[in-house]
DNA sequence: TATTCACCCGATAACGATTGCGTAAAAAAA
DNA sequence: TTTTTTTACGCAATCGTTATCGGGTGAATA
């Protein structure tokens, strides 16, 4: 069952004109007679002439496309973001090909390969939470595919990267745990390794200092899959509260660890904020629907995407390489709800 | 900045070959020495060679792509159905490009003729809920593109389609509310027009019927957006509880608009299950956690978006026309929480 | 009258890969 | 030895589009 169109062909033969000539026509060449031009335009119009954009990318060498890789697009905070790259793409004539890494170092390199084998122009990506090695990037980079990295970027390859300032929404948070009366705040990230969870900590630790409050390394945990795997979650939070000086807030790395968090202190009957406090970073848009109504440090992933894309436009479509990188910084935003309510 | 690859010229005048032995060698075909197949094998895996999927396409008229319109990717829903989406094409090799159409009518319209226009081997949609003139997806039916409709599907184009047994999960959830005591169950749905609430909508009133409750029309509202705008919900909402004798309880046809009435009850300070029951078709990963958890309808999306994808291919790559269509029905699960606790 | 331009258009090649057909050389059969 | 067959490869067309080059016609100029 194949879904055949109309080509330049068809309408030379159907007027009796040469492929050149009616090409030429549509693309209102000025070497073309008006009257030649708008007998073509109203046949091609009439018979809903599209040119064919794989003919055109295999003239052109570029696909139109872009490729984005996200670890999973059913989680808002990424939802956002690839709402913010299609509105971009979109307007601009691309097509948007995503693929889903699902945290898996294994599955990136695989839709990587895949990405690259259907010629994409260019690649949007946020690697995923076990990519330590990024050697499948390096050799797409040192090809020439042009990258921009959003969210979990790579610092050792010079591109343009767009950014969260994860040290100051995380400081503003612990800031405000702080001035709620809380004394012992935990802190549960994702991996470690990752980009994110440094900032994160980074801001988390200066807050603590700045305030003069210890601290206490028993109170950092990370979740090397970032909770994607509740029981993963579940075995950190188990031995955070296992320790004898328990905490009185957490501070959590990343929206699916906040709600799994929230899942954790509910299944035991811990009320939120009296026996412990709780601020995560989430893009969910029902925080303020939840049981209790979550205190949260907001992303604007929407923003976030738009302006990945454009860089990565801007990177593709231009006419020599350039070397002048930006690096994107956008604010966090915390929303103060119950679940951080002073102490009594 | 353009990423050039390797291509079979490049390989034949390296190793003084015809670009035709070339690509039988790669093919492996009998006609080509087995000495010279392994030499440009070697090559060909030693220079990393993918054959280009532009050209190919080109080539065989098909361009392993497959189209995707839903309303709104950040929706649980449509987020998982789009999961299933990708795990079947992924593994049959065809890339998935996807559309939102932010259930407008208009929107729809251009991104089919995007869709269109970049040449899609199938299309799966799901219509926007202001959609009612179906002319532009028959027409892309009648040139001859392969379509399989899910969710909300279109009665007078004949293809495959997979839906949700609304009527039996709306049926459910209404009985569900009968036996917990409810009396005044309302019900607000998505668009009249749509197929989808007209399924719910029988479920509700046969439920009402086989246990004698009487149907009250005043009861029944329709949000034509589908409560994407909030103020629209609102507006029906209040509209509903303006009357006399006022709900005790309110089934709600859609994600979105099950969220944006807890939201208005919670601004209203209503209590629930006490005030107000509310069950609600939702596939949200964090109904649970909701104030109060919340009793939901919840749909099988992940294995629609398997099914619908399985039947596209199937549609694509048949040999011949099969006018056999199927019309896939999955049960949707109702999951009883707080929400719809029995009335005191 | 001869030359020079515009003007308008067609033929051809190219993008990368596949494929039917043709054919030289080697091998097998007569 | 001659003829036939087989082996192993190259040529060229094709998919749809555009860029380059070249050419014919008629009018204006020398």
């Amino acid at each position: 069952m194949r879904f055949e169109a109309i080509t330049i062909k068809d309408i030379a033969t159907a007027l009796g004109l040469s492929t050149s000539t009616v090409s030429r026509a549509l693309r209102d060449s000025h070497e073309i007679s008006v009257e030649t031009k708008k007998l073509v335009r109203a046949y091609a119009e009439e018979h809903n002439y599209r040119p064919n954009p794989i003919a055109l990318s295999l003239k052109e060498k570029r696909s139109r496309s872009i490729g984005v890789v996200v670890c999973e697009i059913a989680n808002s905070f990424f939802s956002q973001i690839i709402n913010g790259i299609e509105s971009i793409a979109y307007d601009r004539g691309y097509n948007v090909i995503i693929s889903q890494s699902h945290e898996s170092y294994k599955r990136e390199v695989i839709d990587l390969n895949y990405l690259a084998s259907r010629s994409i122009d260019g690649l949007l990506i946020s690697v995923s939470m076990e990519t330590t090695n990024f050697d499948h990037l390096k050799s797409l980079h040192n090809k020439g595919l042009p990258i921009v990295f959003f969210d979990r970027v790579v610092d050792e390859i010079d591109t343009h990267k767009v950014i969260i300032d994860n040290s100051t929404g995380a400081y503003n948070a612990t800031v405000h745990l702080i001035e709620n009366g809380f004394k012992r705040i935990a802190n549960i990230n994702i991996s470690e390794h990752s980009f994110i969870a440094q900032g994160r900590l980074s801001g988390y630790k200066k807050a603590l200092q700045d305030h003069n409050v210890p601290i206490d390394e028993k109170l950092i945990r990370y979740c090397e899959h970032g909770g994607q795997d509740y029981a993963e979650l579940e075995r950190e939070m188990d031995a955070l509260f296992a320790q004898k000086k328990k905490p009185d807030a957490v501070f959590a790395g990343s929206d699916t660890m906040t709600m799994g968090i929230l899942r954790y202190f509910k299944s035991r009957k811990m009320r939120i904020p009296e026996d412990i406090a709780l601020v995560g970073f989430s893009n969910s848009e029902n925080a303020d629907l939840l049981q209790p109504a979550l205190t949260v440090i907001k992303q604007p992933a929407f923003e976030m995407g738009k302006k990945a894309t454009e860089l990565l436009l801007k990177v593709i479509e231009a006419k020599r390489p350039d070397k002048d990188f930006e690096n994107f910084v956008l604010p966090a935003e915390l929303v103060v709800r119950e679940s951080s309510e002073r102490k009594k």
